[in-house]
DNA sequence: CTAGCTGCAAATATTTTGCATCGGA
DNA sequence: TCCGATGCAAAATATTTGCAGCTAG
């Protein structure tokens, strides 16, 4: 790597920490070493690491912390829109229906329900690009949000 | 339910189950109860049942059978391509990159990639119809398949 | 027959929670 | 100071595996 990359990089993290830090405060998040880390690790991963990986990654700068502080940071982080979670709930569920389709998964519940493409609309592509990685045999198309069920439910308690 | 529609049904459902019969011998799967049953239960259902759904719905037909034999049922058809795994690998993973773009998940490691989208391709469609169900948040479309490593590491062991 | 399937029990793997303490704002 | 965050230990959830007997082909 050249050096004035490395600047680059840098400099584009120390930013990314720095609205990160903005982002807690507004939202009355407290801004500890621990958090810092993480969003750090995940920042400059380019590997999807599981909460393990992150875990192992930013024992080596905290050595004191724990993996369920991670589980936690990260959930907080989900929700709060800073990083992506690939491949949804840990429950895993089965539909016989092979035609083309979506789903609509609540990030509350997990219930999830059918979508079907707009007629007319045109189907998935596929990026060529992906020939690189491997062989494909299907696609996954969800589309993740809170079910009106919940949001009634969330509405009635406040 | 109108009568003719459950005729309609269960002539549909009775194919479907043939169907699977012949993709079960072509494959030497052997044809069991047990097998028979999952695949009529996921065929009828609309609800995307987990596999503790599953279970329990079997279990009202096959009073002895066991929670492991749905899951490596529900495994082997997957594998088949005869039913489709809502929300990949049991294992989650997280992604700081915000900007638009899939993944391909290799099915086998469960290594997952980048992928994105080709300049000048239209953006993601989101079915209007989806408003039914929920306010969405965001969308995850991810690619399955084999990547090259797991492919070149099957070829090998023959 | 016999290779593949099943049930049972036990083991793994992953994620979540209660609680006392600590530390940022 | 005060409330949210953390670490520890334990629990809960979800899935997988070894093995001996059973069964479809």
């Amino acid at each position: 790597m050249y050096p004035h990359e490395q600047t680059e990089n840098t400099k584009e993290l120390k930013a990314r920490v720095e609205a990160f830090k903005a982002l807690c405060r507004s939202r009355s998040l407290r801004v500890t070493e621990q958090r810092l880390e993480i969003f750090r690790t995940l920042a400059q991963s380019k590997a999807h690491p599981s909460a393990e990986a992150v875990f192992a990654a930013v024992r080596k700068k905290l050595p004191n912390i724990s993996l369920d502080t991670v589980y936690r940071t990260l959930a907080s982080m989900e929700e709060a829109g800073v990083v992506f979670r690939v491949g949804l709930s840990t429950k895993a569920r089965f539909d016989a229906d092979l035609t083309p389709h979506y789903h609509f998964v609540c990030m509350d519940c997990g219930e999830v329900y059918d979508v079907f493409p707009q007629p007319g609309a045109p189907s998935l592509l596929v990026p060529q690009d992906i020939n690189r990685f491997g062989e494909v045999k299907n696609a996954n198309l969800q589309f993740r949000g809170i079910c009106n069920r919940c949001r009634a439910a969330a509405g009635k308690e406040k």
